[in-house]
RNA sequence: GGCCCUAUCGUCUAGUGGUUAGGACAUUGGGUUUUCAUCCCAAAAACCGGGAUUCGACUUCCCGUGGGGCCGCCA
């Protein structure tokens, strides 16, 4: 179908000419804008339902700035009843990256983010609004690039990339404002003679917008997050369709935010100078603007200053970082909601066992922050305390998962010591008392737990010297005789505990730290001493768990054996 | 160069004209614990500078300064 009517109806040649740049801009474009319209209805929700999305670029990795703007997103969008969705946004075919896409669709579902409309797992697409790859929506967007030239809105464009960069330059010496607007935009006016010139030439082309703002007159709009902001008005001329006929992020965006029924746009500060102009394309097709949100940056300390976390300097950018050191998605999640909102932390403290899910999630205490600093030590706090809450079941469970893709080793011994490994899991954890709170990452439960295990054990001498100071060999070889005299693995704890006192005192030892304290002449040491023998011999180190519960682990032989290494 | 955002303990922040400026993480000290990890208690720790408005400014306004961003046929 082919369009029909044009406003500029001064003449029939005019018009034929018109027609025929038209015609030659977007060749073979058979969709019209009702058409379009049509296809894609409004959504049938309650006025306060939200419609959310992420939409990335697949130019690399998954960006932890990317988890929470799409958590920050999805969150408000069920929240209110709505609907979120993810949108590849793959119009800069030299910056793409294989596999990209695909990755942040399981990124996503790894951080637990669900997502109602966009491509699957399996590659697939759900929804009715889609395409959700914007390279897939070319005729869309040209149908409404054409619209946009017929209304005298948009204008080919033939300056090439050396002409703009001279014209830029020009602007710098004669300290103008830099960009394509006014007396600058040398093809705003091209007559249709030349234009039809130039496409006879075969020259490349853009399609730009006419802007009809001036930067004389400010505009106002209520941001979300930051509130009542006043800016210039747009008067650039910008790109809205490239020369290799894919349209920029600003069309797109306007496109596809309109037809995908977006009610607010939640997106990282650094498009908040573009405002201006998205309102502007919106009205200039007649559409209405969702509500906007900017959220700054996270940010990293180099030297004294803060930056932008860096896609290429710095591994934290990355959200597989997280995976791989064996932070839980929880934790990390509940460390962003943190950003978020810091109110998040008293609510957690509250609801020790809620989903987080259930966390109201609000804007307002995004404002007033220049970019938080991402601060490690704390999510390593969150992840601590996320683990300590976990089962020993659990605990084996989430760890083997990790160990299967990052420590071969690890996920051998405990697939391998199935039974073994929970016990380990299990001391100091489960019981009456608060948990043992000793893992803040998956990769510290390599170290954590390793002299359980024979073979590895067997490799670390044990330094006496060094783990005992102050006792000779033959001392430790005396006590630890004792201790294996008086082990009974039927013992409970309290009787074992007893035992070692009087062993303690037999050998000359106080059997109370305190009694030691009092009276530091009578004895050669107190309990304590005793015990941290058993300790180094058992473990090879002077930090471990609980001694009781540790040799109830083990199990008989094991303990027998080490006791008697000396 | 132009425009925009932003500024409270080391870090994340609460705070919307009158507060002993609160919390969390980190730090330090103490207590419990047979080491460690916990747990409990406590301490130290902040309003970028200058003006203006006001009886009174962390809070409002202006000017600096610092930090961040945008001004692409990148998003």
């Amino acid at each position: 179908m082919k369009p029909k009517k044009f406003h500029n109806h001064k003449n029939g040649n005019k018009n034929g000419i018109r027609m025929q740049i038209i015609e030659r801009l977007f060749p073979n474009l058979e969709i019209t804008p009702e058409e379009v319209e049509n296809k894609y209805p409004p959504r049938d929700l309650e006025a306060s339902a939200k419609v959310t999305r992420v939409a990335p670029s697949p130019t690399g990795f998954m960006h932890i700035g990317g988890i929470f703007a799409a958590l920050l997103s999805e969150r408000l969008a069920h929240q209110s009843g709505g609907v979120f969705f993810v949108r590849i946004e793959d119009t800069d075919k030299k910056r793409e990256v294989e596999g990209a896409a695909q990755l942040i669709i399981d990124s996503l579902s790894r951080f637990n983010i669900p997502v109602d409309e966009g491509e699957t797992l399996t590659g697939e697409e759900k929804g009715n609004y889609g395409p959700y790859r914007q390279s897939k929506r070319e005729n869309i967007y040209k149908t409404f690039a054409r619209k946009l030239v017929q209304e005298d809105r948009a204008y080919p464009c033939f300056c090439t990339v050396e002409e703009l960069k001279e014209m830029t330059s020009q602007q710098e010496k004669n300290k103008s404002k830099i960009g394509y607007y006014g007396d600058w935009a040398k093809c705003r006016d091209k007559s249709d003679e030349d234009v039809l010139k130039a496409l006879d030439e075969r020259k490349p082309f853009v399609i730009r917008f006419k802007s009809s703002g001036s930067c004389k007159k400010r505009m106002e709009f209520e941001d979300m997050i930051k509130g009542k902001l006043s800016m210039p008005e747009n008067d650039n001329d910008i790109v809205i369709i490239k020369s290799d006929g894919l349209p920029t992020y600003h069309f797109a965006h306007v496109v596809d935010d309109h037809f995908m029924g977006t009610t607010d746009v939640v997106r990282g500060d650094e498009w908040l100078s573009s405002v201006p102009l998205h309102i502007e394309l919106f009205r200039s097709l007649g559409w209405k603007p969702p509500r906007y949100g900017h959220f700054p940056p996270i940010q990293k300390l180099e030297g004294h200053s803060k930056r932008k976390l860096s896609k290429r300097k710095d591994p934290e950018a990355n959200v597989l970082f997280y995976d791989e050191e064996g932070y839980s998605s929880i934790a990390v999640t509940e460390y962003l909601l943190n950003l978020i909102d810091s109110d998040f932390e008293n609510w957690r403290k509250q609801n020790p066992q809620t989903d987080n899910r259930d966390f109201p999630i609000r804007l307002e205490h995004l404002a007033g922050s220049a970019g938080p600093l991402l601060d490690m030590v704390k999510l390593q706090d969150i992840n601590k305390d996320y683990i300590s809450k976990l089962s020993a079941e659990e605990v084996l469970e989430q760890c083997t998962t990790w160990a299967e893709k990052y420590d071969e080793d690890l996920f051998r011994k405990l697939k391998e010591n199935p039974d073994y490994s929970k016990r380990i899991f299990s001391i100091e954890r489960g019981g009456e008392l608060p948990p043992r709170k000793d893992i803040a990452k998956w990769s510290d439960v390599r170290h954590q737990i390793e002299y359980f295990f024979d073979d590895i054990f067997k490799a670390a001498d044990i330094d006496f010297k060094k783990l005992l100071p102050g006792m000779t060999k033959v001392e430790i070889k005396r006590v630890a005789e004792k201790f294996l005299s008086i082990y009974d693995e039927q013992d409970d704890k309290t009787t074992w505990f007893s035992k070692v006192k009087d062993a303690a005192k037999s050998l000359g030892y106080a059997d109370s730290a305190k009694a030691f304290k009092k009276e530091k002449d009578k004895y050669k040491g107190h309990v304590g001493d005793v015990a941290m023998v058993a300790r180094v011999l058992l473990t090879g180190r002077t930090q471990a768990p609980e001694l009781f519960e540790v040799i109830h682990c083990m199990g008989a032989d094991r303990v027998r054996k080490r006791l008697k290494n000396i």
